[in-house]
RNA sequence: UCCUCGGUAGCUCAAUCGGUAGAGCGGGUGGCUGUUAACCACUAGGUUGUAGGUUCGAGUCCUGCCCGGGGAGCCA
């Protein structure tokens, strides 16, 4: 018989087929048995009637726990009373394991019982539909920079300092020396972005601060593009359109995972080019006028955050923020010397910011002066000073955080959902 | 790091003024031909996070510690 998986099944109607998966759920009534099975591809109902309630396959049936792994034999019935369209009429089933049992009950349970069983609570619909909609805006990451003509380089995670000097690194040995876990590819893309143009580096950055927010993680997962030759308006343009491109594959591709996760998809329907943009010192007179008290020189926290959404409905671009809140990276606008070419983006619905960059400094002196200003050490960036002795150039990127992204899309209250093994401050198991 | 809330059955929670620790789910047994977190009956299941203290008596009051949740700052 032909193994088949749950999400290809309306090609197999009236066939008879084999289905391997997991018990998800069971009910019994008399002469009639419904099971739940799940192969992570789907869920589908499979049937079993028998007028002789001793009969071997029930006897088989009712020896089964909840997610126990089993083959089920059967053939495949369009049927409308059944979830989905469709279920199996089973003849036969071959029992692989019957499960201990299941910590995770069909009823409610606490976060921290959820996370302690995170490696089983990855098998529940709503988990499967976060991480399933993760699938797709990772692949649709890849092809909308693959798409335009974007290299792949991967940049290094152990690394011999701090990438902006600032942030706090997770430290760990290289043999007799000190190495940092990256928390940005940035400077090297800077590096590849000489050699090939426009590049774009995809892995996971590692912050060692203690934030114990809804909004962040320890480990998460980013994409940087770093355009060689590009200003600050080629790369919100930039933005704007990998936005907009995740947006239309998800909403094409994952409209029943939205359900599932009971997304509302109107906000995320309406968004479109270009996004609204105010400058730092634009958007500050709004804030306050909503009840923030922030001042020329401070910078956004969560109430600030949340306000962008109430103010613009759709996700904004914020940039010109001044120099003293930003990278050492970061190239002054010429016209206001006291800010830099700096973009990030806001979420709408208080999802917070997906995107920080903006134009890089290229000019020799100024950067060696900045890395003076912020005491960083000349030794460790030496290579990075060479990039503008050698042909410098304007470049700009930026990083999106992939995890925020999803939290927007699916709707999540917390981060942790949207990535299979969260790490947290006080969490590194499983 | 700071603020705040919590830890009782496998899970989610209840337990009045300090006075015999209880319910639903899950497990077990039996019943039911269309169930949708199925339903009905019966049943087993407890060192109340931990170490002290107050008291005739502590899940409940006090102190320390441990482990978590929510939030802040910082950031993607």
């Amino acid at each position: 018989m032909t193994w088949v998986y749950i999400e290809d099944i309306a090609g197999y109607r009236d066939k008879d087929i084999e289905l391997r998966g997991w018990l998800y759920n069971k009910r019994s009534s008399g002469k009639i048995r419904f099971l739940q099975l799940r192969d992570g591809t789907g869920l589908i109902q499979c049937t079993a009637f028998n007028p002789d309630k001793d009969n071997p396959l029930f006897k088989k049936i009712d020896s089964l726990t909840q997610e126990s792994s089993l083959i089920v034999f059967g053939k495949v019935k369009e049927d409308p009373r059944a979830p989905g369209g469709f279920e199996i009429e089973t003849s036969d089933i071959d029992i692989v394991q019957i499960a201990d049992e299941y910590p995770i009950t069909p009823k409610e349970h606490g976060t921290q019982f959820l996370m302690e069983h995170r490696h089983l609570w990855l098998r529940s619909r709503r988990q499967n539909a976060v991480l399933q909609i993760r699938v797709d805006v990772i692949r649709a990451i890849r092809d909308f920079f693959d798409g335009r003509g974007f290299r792949n380089m991967d940049t290094p995670f152990l690394t011999p300092s701090a990438c902006e000097g600032t942030s706090t690194l997770f430290e760990t040995e290289y043999f007799d020396q000190k190495a940092f876990l990256s928390q940005s590819g940035q400077l090297y893309n800077e590096a590849t972005a000489a050699a090939f143009g426009k590049v774009y580096c995809f892995g996971p950055a590692f912050r060692a601060e203690k934030s114990k927010t809804r909004k962040h993680l320890i480990e998460f997962w980013m994409v940087e593009p770093e355009v060689a030759f590009a200003v600050l308006e080629d790369i919100i343009e930039l933005g704007e359109d990998l936005i907009v491109f995740i947006m239309d594959r998800v909403l094409t591709r994952r409209r029943n995972e939205l359900e599932i996760l009971e997304r509302d998809t109107a906000p995320l329907e309406r968004i479109k080019k270009p996004f609204p943009r105010m400058t730092y010192e634009e958007i500050l007179p709004k804030l306050n006028e909503k009840g923030s008290d922030i001042k020329w020189g401070g910078d956004f926290g969560a109430p600030e955050e949340t306000m962008f959404g109430e103010i613009f409905h759709h996700p904004c671009c914020i940039t010109h923020f001044p120099a003293e809140i930003k990278a050492f990276y970061m190239q002054p606008d010429e016209k206001r010397p006291d800010t830099v070419l700096g973009v990030d983006f806001f979420a709408d619905e208080g999802y917070g910011e997906l995107i920080g960059g903006g134009q890089r400094i290229h000019d020799l002196k100024l950067l060696e002066q900045r890395l003076k200003e912020h005491k960083l050490p000349r030794e460790a960036y030496e290579w990075y000073i060479d990039l503008r002795k050698y042909g410098t150039f304007p470049h700009s990127g930026f990083g999106l955080g992939v995890e925020r992204t999803l939290g927007w899309i699916c709707g999540t209250k917390h981060i942790r959902e949207t990535i299979p093994f969260p790490r947290l401050l006080y969490r590194i198991y499983p």
